[in-house]
This record gives structure tokens, sequence and C-alpha cells, in this order.
DNA sequence: CTGTTAGCGCGTTCAT
DNA sequence: ATGAACGCGCTAACAG
């Protein structure tokens, strides 16, 4: 109908709605924050009136600037495609709406420039505060983060040299968990799966557990092939073999051996080569099997213990591949993360309490947002153990 | 070290950087917006060794406040739980970043009030403009939204009564090619299984094509149970059952039936209602296999076919739970969507160009953005069929 | 080339 | 009970 209506009708100001409602801007402000004991029933009246004629909303912006705090607050994701991250997230939501805090979500998709530009970004916005769910970052990345900096908390991994509240899963007990439950039910032959590990905490501490619990149990040696040099082991100077103490109840020979397999999920030749070494392994526990003639209670049993969602789906599909539908009969599977395909696929999984964590994140965030000074606290959650048909043979 | 160091240690502004560089803030606010040509190289010197001393950010709120535009975007999200919606999201985030926008992220967690809540908290934040991927929102909900209001461009999904761009999925065309795969595969009786489509238009489509192709090859029929009674055919005036004019190349006596079965994932008695009727006809299918005595050439042959991901992982939990691993031998599965686990248990499936569709869509909003006036534009993506062991038999 | 001035939309003294 | 004036951090005319 207009010949030309105007591009954006530009929003009403309070002087719009001061105007209208024959006032001041001071009554209107007065009136947006409730203040209602200064303002005569007949003026507010007016001014509800003027509100509702002009739709006026009070520009945030312009409210942030001038009281200092915008009620936004960061989350920087490493990888949304990892239901994990969406599961902590509708916690983390849940909390903002209980707290009047408004997340604006980033999403590095794995990549470290990408987290690196939207810390910067979030700095850039005067966020009042940051939940980091980070990559391999160091130091000067989050500079401007923690101790001095805005307040942050961090979600499941800690970063190296970064004093900040910090809630996640319990990673050693969620590790032991899994590996006492492989153990009991009869495997003697567990890998467990991780990408590098070197640089994130969470799966720096499973694979520890992991390794102290098999190491008590009978033997753990490392696996030859390590993604790009950066794969695990550090500074840290485990040893290639460990004590071979092991008592377990279970096994061909009655003794269990652990190894610990580096996956770099980025890097395709690494995650062939990684596979390829697991296949072997895979087929010589076949051939001990098939040589006893189908007598699986003399049998090698082998079983995967994938460190998280990413790891133990990238190892089902391969299996799928190489061993067809029935790859399950020939290995079983457990993972942390419980993921919407275990369910659907009989395997094990410990399941993170993802939604608390979350919440807990945002809640501990806004403590600090609120000033409380307290030194640095660890949340740590116990994972639950999902016993599926894939671990019960 | 410090007895009690500030809180929040003020970050520095414009101003103390003109300070620290002895100079006026026009200069640093033009060194800011590239105005290099109109600095001489000392005073540049000078003003960047100031910030870099000061370690200065400029304040995206107040320079927003001024500029009247602050580059960020909103994206309301129905449910990121979907796969779809995190793929969306990653091509939306790609466009965002080249051309310099940042989107705030809003997930309403299939809830219309929280849908709501977000959409007025956007356009108080004044977002230049929003993606909406929306549940059954109408009329009042977005009224700020599109048209006369800020710049929206519509994802998947129209709404009943806003004019906006919209991109998505060529809903017909998908729909035809699941339905056409399956009867050219050889199946007799297919499900099409989605949620209430009466309020989101691409579930109307999907269904309508399916309807019509099965109208025209046999026939079809709706199913008894439709979740609150607000399941699907409303005003539209379509009759129980359509026309029999079917000319198939298979099935035990040459004629095809089709069923729409509506499914509330949000109503778990409505849910266990279509399963039921959905177990009924796979029994039935069953038995008259069983009949003539495993010839499967002649038997019944049952094919699902599921209008997105979530429902889809409906049914196969399901199917799953009560025919145990091997359910796929009993009922072919073919869905909209291809999440992770359809590789992983062979499901059939028509993936989406979420990138595109995501990335499209930033472009289409940046356009508006900029002052655009066309009218509204559709740009409807094909879907491509990935063929998997469900529906090959 | 550079500095001064005047707001953007709002909250906050401080008067009245 | 109410309003005028100032400033938040920054940009956009205007001068010099």
């Amino acid at each position: 109908m207009n010949p030309m209506p105007p591009a954006t009708p530009r929003r009403a100001t309070i002087t719009d709605v001061a105007r209208e409602a024959g006032t001041g801007k001071t009554s209107i402000s007065r009136y947006l924050n409730g203040e209602m004991s200064a303002l005569s029933p007949e003026l507010r009246a007016r001014i509800e009136a003027a509100i509702e004629r002009l739709d006026y909303q009070p520009n945030q912006m312009a409210r942030g600037l001038k009281r200092g705090r915008n009620r936004l607050i960061g989350m920087l994701l490493a990888d949304l495609t990892n239901p994990y991250t969406v599961e902590v997230l509708q916690g983390a939501e849940a909390a903002c709406h209980a707290l009047g805090l408004m997340p604006l979500i980033c999403h590095a998709a794995n990549e470290v420039e990408m987290e690196r530009r939207y810390l910067q970004l979030l700095t850039t916005y005067r966020v009042e505060g940051v939940i980091v769910n980070a990559l391999g970052v160091r130091e000067e990345t989050l500079r401007p983060v923690g101790g001095g900096g805005i307040p942050a908390v961090l979600v499941d991994r800690s970063v190296e040299g970064l004093v900040a509240d910090m809630v996640g899963l319990d990673n050693r007990a969620a590790a032991e968990l899994g590996t006492r439950h492989l153990l009991d039910n009869g495997f003697d032959e567990i890998w467990f799966v991780v990408q590098p590990f070197e640089q994130v905490s969470s799966r720096r501490l499973r694979e520890a557990a992991f390794r102290e619990v098999m190491s008590a149990r009978g033997e753990w040696s490392a696996s030859a092939v390590g993604g790009r040099g950066e794969g695990g082991w550090g500074a840290s100077g485990v040893s290639g073999v460990s004590g071979v103490s092991g008592v377990s109840r279970a096994g061909a020979n009655g003794r269990v051996r652990g190894h610990t397999l580096v996956l770099d999920l980025a890097d395709s030749a690494a995650v062939a080569r990684g596979l390829a070494e697991l296949d072997r392994a895979i087929d010589a526990a076949g051939d001990a099997s098939n040589a006893s003639t189908n007598a699986p209670a003399n049998a090698a049993r082998i079983a995967l213990f994938a460190a998280n969602a990413p790891v133990a789906l990238c190892l089902a599909l391969h299996l799928k591949a190489r061993y067809g539908a029935a790859w399950q009969s020939r290995v079983a599977l457990l993972s942390i993360d419980d993921p919407d395909w275990a369910e659907l696929t009989g395997v094990t999984t410990i399941r993170q309490p993802t939604y608390e964590i979350g919440y807990r994140a945002v809640e501990f965030l806004h403590e600090r947002i609120e000033g409380v000074q307290t030194s640095a606290r660890d949340c740590l959650l116990p994972g639950e153990l999902i016993v599926r048909a894939s671990t019960l043979r």
C-alpha cells in the first residue's frame, strides 16, 4: 500500500515515550526499573498507555552501556556436533533462564583459530562472564579470561595455567568404572581409544585411570601408532610396559592386557593406521577363538573402551564396515558419553550428568559475576554406567 | 599478591587510549575504522603503541549504539537436539564469519514459550536481522519480525501470514523421491510417519507429496490414531481413502497401500498408541510372509518412511526393542535427514543440503539488512537419496 | 592531517 | 512526586 515504507520503522526510544506520555525521561526510566513507589498512579497509567501505543522496548545495548552490565554471558563451545555439548547447553540455558542471563553461544567447530576469534569477540561485546569448553587452548589465547580478566568457568576440561572454576565429569571414577566393568565381565584384552590427550585434561585423566587399573590387574602397553607424533605421553615419563601384577578372574590364561590407542579424528590417515592396528588385534583374537572350536569360554575376549562419543562412533562405523552388521559378536564396545545410537545398537556407555554440568557451570559463573571471591573450585560429578548387550556375553 | 585486586580491572576506553597517545579521541576512532589515509605515520605509530600497551579493545555496544547497527543477528532454533539444526548452524556460522556478522544463537528447545521469549529478547538487543527455524508459531508471536519489522529469513518452514525469504529442502521432490524408491524396490505397504504437521509447512508438504504419489499408484489411508486430536488433516478436506488407481510393479497382489501415521513425540501416550498400530501392521505382514513358507518373493513387504530424523530414531528404538537386533529383516526404514546412526544401522536416508541451507539463509538475510527490497523469495534445495541395506532386499 | 562538538538511548545524581 | 542535566564509549559532522 504505502509507496515507500521505511526500511526499518525506527523503534521508539525512551524519549518518544516521554513525549507521548507528556512527561520526562526520568519517569519512564523509573517505571521501567520498577520504582513504582515513586510514581503517582495517574502518571503510571499514562506511561503504561504510551508504552503500549508505541510498542516500546528498552534498548538493552544502551542500558548496558550505562549500567556497565548487559546480562550477556559467552558460551564458547568446542563442538556442537558432539551430543555431549548440546546436552550441557540445555542445562546451561535453563540456568540462564532462571538467573536472567542471556547466553551468547559461540561454536568453535574444533578450530583453534575460531576459538581465538570468538573469545576476542566476546570480550569486545563486554560479556559479563564466559563459559569455556575449549579445545587445546593455552596461555595467550584466553589471557583476557579468568584470573584478572572477566570471570570464567571451565567445562569438561581445565586449561593449563588458568585458574578458574571447573565443572565436569569425575573422569577418574568414570574410567575406573568402565575398566572394572569390562574386567569383571571377563574381557582379557582391552583397548582404550582416545583422541590426542596431551592438551585435554579430561582425556588425560581418563587414560591415566584406565592405565592404572590395567597396570594393577595385568599389563598395559601403548599402541605403536600415535597420530602426528603429538599423540599422548609427553613429559609424564610413562614407561612402555607397566608392572605385571595382574590378578583377574577371567581370560584364556588368567592374564589381562590393556592398550592405549590414540586416534586423531582430524587426521584421516592417522585414523586409518590406528584402525588397522586394531583390526590386527581383533583378527588375532578371533583366530584364537576359532582354534578352540567355538568355545567362547576359553577364547580371547577383546573389548574397546572409547574415551568419548565421537571416538566410539568412529570405531563403530569402521567395525560395521569391516565385519558387517554382526560386528558386535566379535568385539565389545564401551563408551564414555551416551549418544542416541548407543541404545539403538546396544553399546554399553557411561552417561555423563550433562544437564547438571551445564546448570552448575552457569550457577558458578553467576556467583563469580556477583563478586564471590573464593579460590578456584572444582565440581566433579559422577557418571552412570549403562550396561547394554555389547559387554554382556 | 595484591591485597585487594579490583574485581574487574575496568577495560581501557577510547579516551584512555587518546590520553595515552597524547591525541584526541577522533584520531583513535579513525584508526579503528581503518581511515589510515587521514593519519600521519607518526601519529599512527603512537596510537598503535598506546592500544598495545593498554590492551584496548573497542566496545561493540557503544559502537553499535552510535552507528545504529551492531552486526548482531539472531538465530532462533527450534531444536538443537536435531542434527539437522546443528548442521544448518554450521553453514550459517560460516556465512556469518564471511560477512562479518555475529550470530546470537537462541535455542527454544521445542517450547513455544521459549520461542516467544527469545524473539522478544532479540528485538531488545536490537539485532539487525533474525533467522528463524520456528516451532508452530503464528501471527502474534513474531509480529516484530519480517514485513514491517526487522528483516527475517525462515529456515525449513514457512510461517502462516508472515512474508519473508525462506530457504529449505525441496520437500515435495524429496518425499516423492523417497516414496518412489520404496515403490520401485517392491514394497507394497508403506507407512509415512510424521509429527503433527498442521502447523509445520515442511511436514505438511512432505506428507502431501507422499499421499499424492500413493494415491496415484494405489491407495492411501489415514491411520486410526492421531495424537491429541490435532494430528493433521484439518480443514484441508482430505477424505479417508483416496482413489484406487494404482499400478505398481510389485506386491503380493500387485497393489500398494499407503498410510499416514501421525506421531506426536511430545506425547508419550500418543506415541505408544501409534507404535501399537504400527506393530499390528508389521505383525500382519510377517504372518502373511510365514504362511507362504519363507517365500519373501510373495510376502507382504512393509516399509516405514520417517518424515525426519527424530521420528526415525523413535521408530528404530521401538522396533529394536520389540523385534530385537534383527528388526530390519522385518521392516524397512527410510528417513528424511541423515543422522550419524543411519550409516551405522544401514538405514536409507534422504540427506538434506544442510550446510548450504544455513549458508544461503544468512546470505539472504545479509542482503535484506543491506536494503534489498525484492519481494519474498523461496530457495528450495534438493535432497540426496542415500540408499543403504535397509531398503534393498 | 587533526581536534572540537554534538549526540546515539539510557540511568543517575541532584534539584525542585 | 517529578524533571533537568550530565555522562557511559563511541562516531560523525564540522571546523581548523
